[in-house]
DNA sequence: CATGTCACG
DNA sequence: ACGTACGTGACATGA
């Protein structure tokens, strides 16, 4: 519409929606015909557009054509490839699941008084907070302005009733997102679990994940990194995971130039010990786990474009005390403060920020009136540097691995892509190769001028690799 | 379909 | 007075 002028059939005009749905094999010619040409016309015709368009652009173009466009076939293998998964071990975690979700269950009812639905936030809130019920104080809204009963919410609050609603929470999250629905996703045909990666839809220039979505598979807690347990290497293969380290405060370094922070990663030294120690102006190894704690999520927050609330929101703090450690960081990386007032100056100025490979996230908000909306443009301004360079040079180290890969390898295949994380299933016998192989190509540091460091683990579960 | 919540990097 | 640290996708509820 925007480019053509032109109206096109929508599937859903031909194939109906939700649940009456038909698959395209059961639309009648008559009807399938006009659509599939369509399809077919307008793409040709929006290329040409497009192309024009972007030609205005040569960096653009060259990202594009160099980055974007030979990476579709990684994707496509990938998404072909599959994981295999372990469903009967899912299977066992789930009875497990179940015994203590009932018996959670029955423990709430005893103490709220009567039989409620736990994954209902209108009826805990009922609950809770009504006269009815319990009557206690809400201490969050959520944007609807009703009382929240989220988990920040909830940890606010003074009551035995909260431990058990947000244990069965996260049950119920990994049994109806993973232990139930991950099985069913599986393809009949070739035995394994395949998702769809999307490369135009995040505005930072991140790949995303759907059908299933495997770049949320949990890891942080015990139950989840038994569910990430799961996803194994077909029999005679391993896992290998390689992971970046610290990608995005590095980027930040090489963006910056902060002579502090480049010295850091160029001794490989921890950022976050190293970030205390300067903050607090205490030696490295006089350095305590409070000290590293808040160092790391000052660190979390440069790359978030942070405020001193929210600063103080996360470490539990004052705004106040936030605000000193904002203050302390920046005197001791005073690179990282004028990049970040540089960052801001620019996108102001020209509307748009720029990733390492020349990626631009267009910010229109940049000059609202409305101080919330241009906040926030101003917070991703920030942001999306880092991100969306990391981005760039996951996807560069994707493409050489492939290369080198090749199309029909039998021993190595590249399987997922969890935004700093490359997944591949080897076979067993040359794992050891394999790694190091893998981990030479990430290594490349193009475009940068600063180490990268990429931790390579090897395992017959993704778990193990961790 | 909107809302609230929560899984990941 | 409100909202407030970035980016995603999936699920259940309830209108």
């Amino acid at each position: 519409m925007h480019y053509l002028n032109h109206q096109t059939i929508v599937f859903s005009d031909v194939a109906g929606k939700g649940k009456k749905q038909i698959t395209f094999n059961q639309v009648g010619l008559e009807q399938a015909f006009p659509y599939a040409c369509e399809d077919v016309i307008v793409t040709q015709e929006l290329n040409q557009v497009l192309d024009g368009d972007l030609a205005q652009y040569p960096k653009l173009a060259k990202l594009y054509q160099t980055l974007e466009v030979p990476l579709i076939e990684v994707l496509v293998r990938m998404e072909r490839n599959g994981v295999e998964l372990d469903v009967s071990a899912l299977n066992v975690q789930q009875i497990d699941i179940a015994t203590q979700m009932k018996d959670i269950e029955s423990q709430a009812f005893e103490l709220a008084g009567d039989a409620f639905n736990l994954e209902s936030p209108k009826q805990i809130q009922q609950i809770l907070f009504s006269e009815d019920g319990l009557g206690l104080e809400a201490k969050k809204k959520t944007p609807k302005g009703a009382p929240s009963t989220n988990e920040e919410a909830l940890k606010l609050l003074d009551h035995p009733l909260v431990d058990l609603i947000l244990s069965y929470r996260t049950l119920t999250k990994l049994n109806s997102t993973y232990l139930e629905a991950l099985p069913k996703q599986i393809d009949l045909k070739t035995g394994r679990l395949h998702t769809s990666y999307h490369q135009a839809v995040t505005a930072t220039g991140r790949l995303s994940s759907s059908n299933p979505n495997l770049q949320n598979i949990p890891i942080r807690s015990e139950q989840g990194a038994r569910i990430r347990g799961a996803f194994i290497a077909n029999k005679g293969n391993v896992i290998i995971a390689a992971d970046y380290s610290q990608i995005e405060l590095r980027i930040m370094a090489h963006i910056s130039q902060d002579a502090n922070l480049l010295e850091a990663f160029n001794n490989d030294a921890d950022v976050h010990s190293a970030t205390a120690s300067m903050m607090f102006n205490v030696p490295l190894d006089e350095v305590t786990k409070d000290h590293r704690r808040n160092a790391k999520a000052i660190n979390f927050g440069l790359i978030y474009g942070m405020s001193a609330f929210g600063l103080a929101k996360q470490i539990d703090v004052s705004r106040t005390e936030a605000k000193a450690y904002i203050d302390a960081y920046f005197e001791n990386y005073p690179g990282v403060l004028s990049y970040m007032d540089n960052t801001k100056e620019i996108a102001k100025a020209q509307g748009y920020v720029e990733t390492v490979m020349g990626r631009r996230l267009y910010l229109p908000q940049i000059n609202a009136k409305n101080k919330m909306l241009q906040q926030h443009a101003l917070r991703t301004a920030i942001n999306a540097p880092m991100q969306g360079s990391s981005a760039d040079i996951i996807k560069k180290a994707m493409l050489d691995v492939y290369q080198w890969i090749g199309n029909d390898n039998t021993d190595i295949k590249m399987i997922m892509q969890v935004h700093d994380e490359l997944v591949f299933e080897v076979k067993a016998s040359k794992a050891d190769e394999f790694a190091h192989k893998i981990q030479t190509l990430m290594s490349d540091t193009y475009p940068l001028d600063i180490p990268l460091v990429v931790d390579v683990g090897i395992g017959d579960s993704w778990q193990q690799a961790h």
